[in-house]
Parts: C-alpha cells; sequence; structure tokens
RNA sequence: GGAGGGGUGGCAGAGCGGUUGAAUGCGACAGUCUUGAAAACUGCUGAGGGUGCAAGCCCUCCGUGGGUUCGAAUCCCACCCCCUCCGCCA
C-alpha cells in the first residue's frame, strides 16, 4: 500500500510510475475521493467534538443537581446528525482503503523502464552452459526412464499439473530442501522456521495477495483460509502488527515449504514436468530491514540465492525485472535464472524482491530506532532461495549422462547418503 | 464436537454508565544521591489521525463488529482468539 500523502503530494510521480508499470488506475479518483474523506472526517470530528461537550456538561450538571433536560434533548440532535454523516464518512472510507489496495508499489529508480519481460536487464552470468555430446532429454523424460519421476500417476490421482517423485527422486528433493537449509541457516546466518501453510485473508492481504490475486490462490472451503502460494505469506506476517525495536534488524529468516497455487490463466504454459505445477516446494528467504539497508540487505539476499545454485554448479543469470514485469507488491526485483537445456533457455529459478514499505505498511509491521522515537515502517524483503522442483529438473537435465543416468553434483553427495549417479 | 473461564497500556492487574486514555505494581526512560554501581527518592512513560507556518486545538482506539444512551472499557447482541476439563485424533 502506498501512502496518501505520498499521492497526494506527488501525483504527477505516481502517474508515470503506474503507467511505466502498464497499469491504467486512474489516480484522480483516489485524489477526490480523499479530499471527500478528509472533508467529512472535519465534520464527523466537530459533531463529535460537540457531543463530547454536551455530554461533559450534562455529568457536571447531574453532580450539581441542576436541570439537564435542555442539553439531553440538544445531544439527540447532536446524536442524530452525528449517526447520519459517520454513515457517509465510513462508505467513503471504505470506497478509499478499496481502491488504495489495488495500487502497485513504484519502482525504485533503478528498475530499467519497459513494457515486458523484453526490457529485462541482464545484470551478470555465472558458469558455462554445457554442450552435450548428445541429444538431451527434458526433465520429465529422465525421469521417467530412471522411475525417479511419474507425472502419469500423479495426474491420475490429483490431476493436471502435480507430480510424483519416488526412491531417489523423492529422495533428491529432500536432499535439495536440506542442502538449502544448512547453507542458509548455518552459513549465512538464517533463522529456520517452519510455518503455517494455511493462513487468514489478513496475512494475505499484508504480503499484497489480496484482494487482487484472490484466483491465483486456493481458498479453504468455507473458512477465510488460503493455502499457502510462498513461505513469503506466513513468514513475512510474523510480525504483523507489531513494533519491533530496531536493533533487531535485519531479521532474517529461512523456511521450507509447500507451496500451492492455482496458476489461473496459466493453462497451456510450461505444461511438462516439474516447471508449473500447483504444489511445489520453496525455500524461502525473508529479510526485515532498516528502509536505509534494504537495498544493500536486497543484494545479500540475492547473493545468497545464488550461492545455492553455484554450488551446485548450475550456470545462471541475474535479470533486473523491468516496470513492466514487476510484481505488483515489488519495488525493485531480481531474477535468478537458471539454465534449462530442455528449453534452451534460463528459466526463472528464484525472485528477489524488495518491498520497500509497501507491504510494512498493510501489514503493520514497524520499528522504533531507539526507546522514544516514533515508530516507523521497516522494508521487507524476499527471495526465493531457491525453488526446489525447478532446481531438480535443472539439476537433473544438466547432470544427465549419454547412458540415461544422471551424476549426483559433489555438494549434493553427503545429502544424498552418498549415492553419486542416480540409475546406476 | 461438548462444558466452563477469560481477552484492559511493554508486562501484571484494578475499573463494571458521567474529568477514566484509564488506579496500583513491575519494567523502560530521565534525574538526584554515589568515586562507580546497586539501593533509595523524584519525574516521566501508548498508538493513529484531522487541522495549522508554528505553538496549539480537536477526534479515535480497553479482542473485532453492531446496538442501547445526551454520554459506554463499563449494559445488550454477534463473531474471533486464548486457557482448563471431557470427547475424538497423528
Amino acid at each position: 500500500m502506498l501512502d496518501i500523502r505520498i499521492i497526494r503530494q506527488d501525483p504527477d510521480r505516481i502517474s508515470l510510475a503506474l503507467r511505466n508499470r502498464n497499469s491504467d488506475f486512474d489516480i484522480s479518483a483516489v485524489l477526490r475521493l480523499d479530499e471527500d474523506v478528509r472533508k467529512r472526517k472535519a465534520e464527523v470530528e466537530s459533531l463529535r467534538a460537540q457531543r463530547n461537550e454536551i455530554a461533559a456538561r450534562i455529568a457536571k450538571a447531574k453532580r450539581e443537581g441542576t436541570d439537564v433536560a435542555h442539553d439531553v434533548s440538544l445531544g439527540a440532535n447532536v446524536a442524530r446528525e452525528l449517526s447520519a454523516v459517520e454513515a457517509d464518512l465510513v462508505a467513503e472510507e471504505e470506497r478509499l482503503a478499496g481502491l488504495l489496495a489495488l495500487i502497485p508499489n513504484i519502482p525504485h529508480l533503478s528498475v530499467p523502464v519497459g513494457k515486458d519481460d523484453s526490457a529485462n536487464q541482464e545484470i551478470k552470468r555465472w558458469g558455462e552452459v554445457r554442450q552435450f555430446s548428445f541429444e538431451p532429454l527434458p526433465h520429465w523424460e529422465i525421469g521417467a526412464r530412471l522411475g525417479i519421476l511419474d507425472m502419469d500417476r500423479a495426474s491420475r490421482m490429483s490431476g493436471s499439473r502435480f507430480a510424483l517423485l519416488k526412491g531417489l527422486g523423492a529422495r533428491l528433493e529432500r536432499a535439495l530442501v536440506n542442502f538449502m537449509l544448512d547453507l542458509h541457516v548455518k552459513e549465512q546466518g538464517y533463522t529456520e522456521i517452519f510455518p503455517p501453510l494455511m493462513v487468514n485473508d489478513k496475512s494475505m492481504f499484508g504480503t499484497g495477495q489480496l484482494p487482487k490475486f484472490k484466483e491465483d490462490m486456493f481458498k479453504i472451503e468455507g473458512q477465510e483460509m488460503y493455502l499457502i502460494p510462498t513461505a513469503e505469506v506466513p513468514v513475512t506476517n510474523i510480525h504483523r502488527e507489531e513494533v519491533l525495536s530496531g536493533d533487531v534488524l535485519p531479521v532474517k529468516y529461512v523456511a521450507y515449504t509447500p507451496c500451492f497455487r492455482a496458476e489461473a490463466g496459466s493453462a497451456g504454459k510450461d505444461t511438462r514436468g516439474l516447471i508449473r505445477n500447483h504444489q511445489f516446494n520453496k525455500v524461502e528467504l525473508v529479510c526485515l530491514s532498516l528502509p536505509e539497508t534494504s537495498y544493500d540487505a536486497l543484494e545479500g539476499l540475492t547473493s545468497d540465492a545464488e550461492a545455492v545454485l553455484e554450488r551446485l554448479g548450475i550456470p545462471y543469470r541475474r535479470v533486473a525485472l523491468s516496470t513492466g514485469d514487476l510484481g505488483f507488491s515489488s519495488a525493485k526485483t531480481f531474477d535468478l535464472e537458471a539454465w534449462l537445456p530442455s528449453y534452451n533457455a534460463y528459466r526463472e529459478i528464484s525472485s528477489c524482491s524488495n518491498f520497500e514499505d509497501f507491504q510494512a505498511r498493510r501489514a503493520g509491521i514497524r520499528f522504533k530506532r531507539d526507546v522514544k522515537a516514533k515508530p516507523e515502517f521497516a522494508h521487507t524483503l524476499n527471495g526465493s532461495g531457491v525453488a526446489v522442483g525447478r532446481t531438480w529438473a535443472t539439476m537433473v537435465e544438466n547432470y544427465q549422462n549419454a547412458d540415461g543416468t544422471v551424476t549426483v553434483p559433489d555438494a549434493l553427495v553427503p545429502y544424498m547418503d552418498g549415492v553419486t549417479v542416480i540409475g546406476k
């Protein structure tokens, strides 16, 4: 959520930012409504002041035993008028809040301006893309042949876009999760979290999934509860409605969770294998930071995610998303894209974002610099560290051998009980 | 799922229709004392918003949302959450 005061002060800047994001949101409606609300609020408050004054007078008169009838009827009139004006105010305020909740974040100045992902900017590349001496197979083929990935049976029990891992395939998934968690916890100083996988609508509002992206989530029937689309939601909301003391910042959390996405509107895209499923595993990094250091924190968080790919020897590149490709809540996002031989392209495997105070304002995550200071909104960041299913796919494809086996990279061997080749 | 109990400031805990934004204690903060610290004493101590150049003035908040009333932390209704016991269950 944007600060209404910024919209008031600098509407042109907001409008430009929205246009750069391909948003047709009409700021002027917000400004008009904001003015109405403030006018109405002044009315309500002066009526309340009158009411309070009359009530105080009656209290005093009763104590002194003087007549009260005149003030009581005066008070009744004020009360009647007040309730009418108050109802108008509530309605207007709700409308304004509803509009504000739909405005995306303002991109940071460093974000490349452009209308879609073609304007994304490559920041760096790491690793050599492997040249195969044979025709490489996609991971769903490799997995099926090795008996470690079974998409057919998964769709029989659950439908399309679900995966069944088996034997060393399941083991590999678990190995990846543990490897990533160990790296982030033991070497990079994150605190491990295992959060609830269902959250209420307030939490979904806090991180920006609601109200606009309801269709992308699985809702529990008959309840105001959703399956989490990412650990970002419960983990960022750990400190919802809290005032932290400034010296605990930065707070760094890592969580492994399954993620659930309805993926409305993605029909026909990435229909095979592990790339785009309704349920997938992810290790997520979340950081709460001081405002002035949040871009350093973004750099740190992104390189913490990159370390995962580097240890696994997976070639990747880092891309700065353009204004047109940026997510709703984000002020700046780096995507990490891993080389996927079956796509003959780099595919997103991690997305690291600085939301600045956008989520913190929605979720009420604040801090005080010291005991006397006014509370300020913290900055929130998160990034995948990294998507496990996509890593599974990328690894299996990059490490496949001509005989159909898959070599296990050194960093993972201890997590695979010493297995160095899958399929031997 | 059933039966009770309870949600008040950072914490504990009063208040149960009229100077109560809220007693009291603890904590925190500032100060006095002290070579320093502790103790003791004194003072202070929530958040959000409107308006104004400012000083200030005003409004809101006692789980949440409604209602009654001139006036609600206090009365009524609904919901949410927590605790205890029983049932069920990995």
